[in-house]
DNA sequence: CACCTAGTACTTTTT
DNA sequence: GTACTAGGTG
């Protein structure tokens, strides 16, 4: 998204820059003072140094971003050249609309015309440019991870295999994916393969790319390919484009594929204007394809290159950085760097062991509240500031842990935005809306046609598709098939043998709708196009039929409808053309709310780039982080390191630390993480009250592999015996069968009031820490230290709701995933008690039979007079209570 | 033959 | 929470 217009697309290119004069010298030394003036030495280097190869190693919060934004106005103010010729790439369209943004501030109106985007979505600009040039359609569709999987799932079915196990869809894409990203073709593969599996895969993805070629579709890895290929293949369209970009940046430069890699080199030849910036530190994409020998190379492929290092971080304290490098400096295949930074000392960096995620999560959660409310301490002058929700993350290795931690903030009603999950644009009723697009704007795409054929459902099955698919497939008379659309269309006319009656009519109505709305395409606007799919096609009649859910399918539509209103711009073919590429293309970092006053749940991978005062790291549980696949693996763990280690950086101040012994699934108890020992013990503290484990060793024994748990005090060492012993039982407070009440202290213990100390010591980088003989005790101790429930009062209670607070009223209290909903509803209250008698606009009065919370919402069902029993959701069905 | 419901199994990271 | 399956029903 926020592409650039492009003031060269149609017009003859111009070979020399357009340099404007600079008049006085007076003004120039103002010039370089405001471009220059905010950067240290090493960054104004990095600056000015505008001609020939440049490697920025920028170490995580060096200025990465603002060194680039910066050398984009200094090339343009200082350096007189023209902004179109400036190009810079990005991973995410956040990361370039942030850019522009900053660009915009300093260069103002320019900087729209400096060309931004992520390697794809320039790729496809190319493409449907000059894709023609290499035999591409103009309208290729670009599939997504779910379409390639029903391409992949329609060959499994054929051939009778199950799409399980080593025949998993995604595993076979995965395969597939990785032989085209190192360059191989299916001949090749077919060629390397060796064993019986090998063969087989090599063979779908033969069939793979000629399907997709015949359905006129490119998916992801495609994009860059043809990319590159259009670059390698299409000389005079390589040489338009190497001649408009002379100065060219990406960003994340670490996170580069080869095919990017090589993609970028193309247009970088004969100037060799290259400017890129990234941190092999930071490498935590190689499952993707990302090649760290791009960075560690790069000085190989260009010999000229200058390298500049920036190791002055700006973002956090020297405690979190010290943390950040404990951890990463285990992993060999780096290049050596430290990061310091001026901002010495830090606050201590709680650990706290969960007895399970729900632990985990309410202990998580009450920390945040404590955060945003912190109650004064007793001696009234060492009270935390209040920080907002908006500060604060909490990251996590896989999306599946985001439930446990939003259960919690849901019912402490915290706000929140979850970043990833099921992602809006790929919500079953929006990829329908979207299919419906597609199908309008292509004969040949069967992925949509299959898709919506059936949406909503008509009396179309899986037996009536498979006719149309043998009728659509390549044979003797149409050696390429025939087009789906055409297939449906000859369907409704009944020239397919073997389709029901009652099919072939469904058919023709479907081809029916199609035409109706082909019809309008040109002629209305984007969202009434929207408007008029939903009603034509007759998903909107549908979802009103379906209940609480279909209401929430039917927000998500309308949401639908509110992004096609940006695109009003825009004539509308190319606003429908534009709305379809831009939704394919989408990431979840693009819907990040910077402004939000929300606590942020996201994954590290998602986290990278972003920084927060306040993150916690949950689930630092070996197995989960560092994730069991990577346990066998060295070069994998070391990328499970780098990534901690963007995990810990993205802390500007405050980083707090946790994990579960007992993960979810029931196997068995956990271990904490090997991350947690390779922090330095002096910049951690044990916040726990308890002894999360059942037994008094782990798994490894006590004391073994420096595990924090056998260092930490959370292994019966001295540190345990010290105190005057555990509440309980002799084996521990937290033995098996006794779950339950474990549970319930552990959720009450944490309660107690006190606030962080924070450390005033500026004197030194190893006393970072509160004195624990202060008056009162502190919520988190220094390891080794008593523990505290040997003294402290617990709170009784299982449930952890605030009885003296009452929840925020207003909407930026409300949780939001993907979508916001209509109207909102406090989570956490009931507004609708059995009994309720009740007025709605269509049915009439009625009484609440029941009312259930959900995740974001209240299900009310009530029992309507003379209409039957109904199940409503709240913050939709404007009901009154009478 | 299509559709619905209930039950089961699975969960790395994503342009 | 989702994706898939099996089994019953129209």
């Amino acid at each position: 998204m926020n592409l650039p217009s492009d003031p060269t697309a149609d017009a003859p290119l111009q070979t020399t820059p357009t340099r404007h004069r600079i008049a006085e010298g007076a003004s120039q030394a103002a010039l370089e003072e405001r471009i220059l003036g905010p950067l240290n030495e090493v960054q104004r280097r990095a600056v000015t140094t505008t001609t020939g190869p440049l490697l920025v190693l920028a170490g995580a919060g060096s200025g990465k971003t603002r060194v680039i934004t910066h050398r984009i106005a200094w090339l343009i103010e200082h350096e007189g050249v023209a902004p179109w010729r400036i190009l810079a790439v990005t991973f995410t369209n956040k990361a370039a609309a942030e850019m522009r943004a900053r660009l915009e501030e300093m260069i103002g109106e320019r900087s729209r015309d400096v060309a931004m985007g992520t390697f794809h979505s320039l790729c496809v600009r190319m493409l449907r440019r000059d894709g023609e040039a290499i035999g591409l359609p103009r309208e290729f569709a670009i599939y997504d991870a779910d379409d390639q999987a029903r391409v992949i799932k329609g060959f499994l079915k054929e051939d009778d295999l199950p799409a399980t196990g080593s025949t998993k869809p995604g595993l076979i894409l995965g395969a597939i994916s990785r032989a085209k990203n190192d360059g191989l073709t299916p001949d090749q593969m077919e060629d390397q393969a060796v064993t019986h599996h090998e063969r087989l895969i090599a063979g779908l993805a033969r069939r793979y790319a000629a399907e997709l070629k015949r359905l006129e579709a490119l998916d992801f890895d495609d994009l860059l390919i043809e990319g590159l290929r259009l670059l390698q293949e299409a000389p005079a369209v390589a040489e338009r484009y190497r001649t408009k970009w002379q100065y060219l940046h990406v960003d994340e430069y670490q996170d580069t594929n080869r095919i990017q890699y090589a993609w970028i080199r193309e247009l970088a030849a004969g100037h060799g204007n290259l400017c890129v910036v990234g941190d092999d530190d930071q490498s935590i994409y190689s499952w993707r394809g990302a090649d760290i020998r791009n960075i560690l190379d790069f000085e190989r492929d260009w010999p000229k290159a200058e390298v500049i290092a920036l190791e002055q971080n700006y973002r956090s304290t020297q405690s979190i950085l010290d943390a950040a490098h404990g951890v990463v400096s285990n992993n060999r295949g780096r290049k050596a760097k430290k990061l310091w930074t001026d901002q010495s000392g830090g606050l201590p960096i709680p650990v706290y062991g969960g007895f399970d995620a729900e632990d985990e999560a309410a202990w998580i959660v009450r920390r945040l509240e404590e955060h945003a409310a912190p109650r004064q301490g007793r001696g009234g002058s060492d009270a935390e500031p209040a920080e907002s929700y908006g500060g604060m993350a909490i990251l996590y290795r896989t999306n599946a842990q985001s439930r446990a931690i939003e259960e919690a903030l849901l019912r402490a009603s915290i706000p929140y935005q979850l970043i990833g999950g099921t992602r809006f644009y790929q919500r079953r009723e929006v990829k329908d809306a979207l299919a419906w697009l597609r199908v309008l704007r292509s004969e040949t795409d069967r992925i949509s046609y299959e898709r919506i054929i059936n949406v909503p459902p008509r009396g179309i099955g899986e037996k009536t598709v498979e006719l149309l698919r043998e009728a659509a497939a390549p044979r003797s008379d149409a050696p390429d098939g025939v087009p789906f659309g055409r297939v449906i269309a000859s369907a409704g006319r009944g020239e397919v043998p073997g389709i029901a009656p009652k099919a072939r009519k469904a058919l023709a109505e479907v081809d029916g709708m199609i035409s109706r709305l082909r019809g309008r395409l040109a002629l209305i606007e984007l969202p009434e196009l929207l408007d008029a799919v939903y009603s034509e096609t007759g998903l909107r009649a549908h979802l009103a039929n379906e209940g609480v859910d279909g209401e929430e399918r039917w927000a998500n539509l309308l949401e639908l409808r509110g992004i096609a209103g940006r695109f009003l711009e825009l004539e509308p073919l190319d606003a429908l053309d534009r709305f379809i590429e831009e939704t394919a293309l989408v990431a979840d970092q693009d819907s990040i709310e910077d402004e939000s006053e929300r606590v942020t749940l996201i994954t590290m991978h998602a986290a990278k780039g972003l920084e927060w005062p306040t993150v916690f790291i949950s689930g630092l549980t070996e197995g989960l982080f560092p994730h069991s696949r990577a346990l066998m693996d060295e070069e994998q763990m070391e990328e499970e390191r780098r990534l901690c280690y963007v995990g810990i950086t993205r802390a500007k101040r405050r980083l707090t630390l946790t994990y579960a012994i007992r993960r979810g699934w029931g196997d068995g108890e956990g271990v904490p993480s090997r991350f947690l020992a390779e922090i330095p013990d002096e910049l951690l503290e044990v916040a726990n009250d308890e002894d999360p484990r059942t037994d008094g060793t782990t798994r490894f024994g006590r004391g073994v592999a420096g595990y924090r748990s056998a260092r930490s005090g959370f292994a019966s060492g001295e540190a345990w015996r010290e105190g005057s012993g555990r509440p309980g039982t002799p084996d521990g407070p937290f033995s098996p069968g006794r779950d339950l009440e474990a549970k319930r202290r552990a959720y009450g213990a944490g309660a107690r009031s006190g606030s962080l100390r924070t450390p005033d010591h500026d004197d030194g980088v190893d006393a970072p820490f509160a004195d624990p003989d202060h008056d009162e005790p502190p919520l988190t101790r220094p390891i080794g230290r008593i523990p505290p429930w040997a003294t402290g009062r617990r709170v009784e209670g299982g449930d952890h709701q605030r009885a003296d607070t009452t929840p925020p009223h207003d909407e930026s209290a409300l949780p939001e995933r993907t979508r916001r909903p209509a109207r909102v509803r406090i989570p956490g209250e009931r507004y609708f008690r059995d009994g309720d008698r009740v007025q709605h606009a269509h049915f009439g009065t009625g009484v609440v039979v029941t009312s259930k919370l959900t995740r974001s919402d209240e299900e009310v069902t009530i029992a309507f007079v003379g209409v039957g029993v109904k199940t409503l959701a709240a913050s939709l069905a404007n009901l009154e209570i009478v």
